[in-house]
RNA sequence: GGAGAGAUACCGAAGUGGCCAAACGGGGCAGACUGUAAAUCUGCUGGCUUACGCCUUCGAUGGUUCGAAUCCAUCUCUCUCCA
């Protein structure tokens, strides 16, 4: 067991906001086993590099000796949240919900510990569906509007004449809510719900409990750089993606992002020496994390060969197809496009190369022969097998 | 409840009867250059069709017209001001 100071210092390290050092430290001091909350959610099964990050930091939690609280935000799902930002979102069944919870667990299972002693498991509806309508408004009467509008990103949708459904004022109350009844001792999450995850330790405090401790953790951003990694805008790299696109890519960001991933994502500073170097390492290093050392290595390997010394001889992945084939087709086949408009643009402007020869034309038929090399994109390339 | 403004492709934003698959900018993709980085230059950016061409798209539904993103009606949603 560490010390107190150790833990305090290992725990908020990479923490954007700690609320507040010196009450962690108190409950640390009391020596039992915390109970760290994180809320998941439902609706969206595939885990990233993004929510890794907060992960982590409770996976460190679980190696200290606390415990992880994982709620699942199941009875909002089941609503629905009809938004005007993001559009509406679709109800969910009870069992679409189940199952999204599992491919959740399964995912977040590479970095917690699933071990029963170390995991908690619940859902919201449990009480959050027994409240009636008075216990709503009871809840509703802890909160203020001003309060709730303080929220940036309240405010900032008001100040844009963005709509804010009334409901929305309600979830992080119901959030809030969630941390009183599984009597958190922190609540961890990204920098969107600092304001939830204060509201519940009013709650907390109004209940008569020690309020929570709140530690956000960094945004990351995705691939290019800017945006927030995320699903909708196709910059991410999942958790169970294969080892060859997590390692390609990891190399095609920036060298100022990747400076904040060696941070958030292996914490750690960014090795001296050349960036590509350090890219690589990185890389290696994060698909280590999710596929084991060795397929790290092998992952960096084939990205040398494939890159740097442009051989391709040792490419994994292979597309077995008959002799003469329609080059459109030939690319449709990988899977990885999502139109033969596309496809056709691509081979127009040069993208595609049969054993490294272009081929701009988008009528021609090839005849393939085994073990050439198709390379579509930047992205893909298969070892082609004659069927 | 009253008055006004608005809804266009991934996003922002032009377009007010045919030349509109829809200007322009951003984003995205590809090529050149590189380190699958950045910057820069160039091209592309609804779907199907290996051609001719066809189909879907300007909030929704109907209508006027040879012809509608554009005109009319109804509806839905949003914002602002007033009560």
């Amino acid at each position: 067991m560490k010390s107190v100071a150790e833990q305090l210092e290992l725990l908020t390290a990479g923490c954007e906001t700690v609320v507040t050092r010196e009450e962690l430290q108190k409950k640390l001091e009391q020596g039992r086993p915390l109970r760290v909350k994180l809320g998941c959610d439902p609706t969206a099964p595939d885990l990233h590099l993004g929510h890794s990050v907060v992960l982590r930091k409770l996976r460190q939690f679980q190696d200290l000796g606390h415990k992880a609280v994982l709620l699942i935000g199941d009875y909002t799902a089941l609503i629905g949240d009809p938004t005007g930002q993001n559009k509406t979102r679709p109800m969910l069944s009870a069992e679409k919900i189940e199952q999204n919870a599992r491919t959740y667990f399964e995912q977040a299972g590479k970095i917690l510990d699933m071990s029963p002693d170390k995991v908690e498991v619940r859902r919201n509806s449990e009480w959050l569906g027994k409240m009636t309508f008075a216990d709503v408004l009871k809840l509703a009467g802890q909160m203020t509007v001003a309060r709730m509008l303080e929220r940036d990103t309240f405010e900032q949708r008001y100040e844009a004449d963005i709509p804010i459904g009334v409901h929305e004022f309600l979830y992080p109350l119901m959030q809030g809510h969630d941390s009183v009844m599984l009597q958190a001792d922190v609540e961890l999450g990204g920098t969107d719900q600092l304001f939830n995850n204060l509201v519940g330790r009013d709650l907390q405090r109004d209940a008569g409990h020690e309020p929570q401790c709140v530690l956000i953790l960094p945004i990351l951003e995705g691939l290019d750089g800017v945006e927030k990694m995320s699903k909708s805008k196709g910059n991410y790299i999942g958790l169970s993606e294969s080892p060859t696109d997590m390692f390609g890519k990891a190399m095609s960001i920036s060298d100022a992002l990747m400076a904040k991933w060696y941070r958030l994502l292996l914490n750690q500073p960014v090795p001296a020496g050349h960036p590509m170097e350090a890219k690589k390492s990185l890389a290696q290093a994060l698909v280590a994390q999710y596929h084991g050392t060795q397929a790290g290595q092998q992952a960096r390997q084939e990205f040398e060969q494939k890159f740097s010394k442009r051989d391709y001889s040792e490419v994994a992945e292979t597309l077995a197809v008959t002799g003469e084939i329609w080059i459109v087709e030939l690319v449709e086949r990988t899977g990885k496009f999502k139109s033969r408009g596309d496809i056709r643009r691509l081979i127009q402007q040069g993208g595609v190369s049969l054993d490294g020869q272009k081929i701009t034309d988008d009528k021609a038929r090839v005849a393939v022969k085994e073990g050439q090399v198709l390379k579509a994109g930047k992205l893909v390339v298969v070892k082609l097998t004659v069927s």
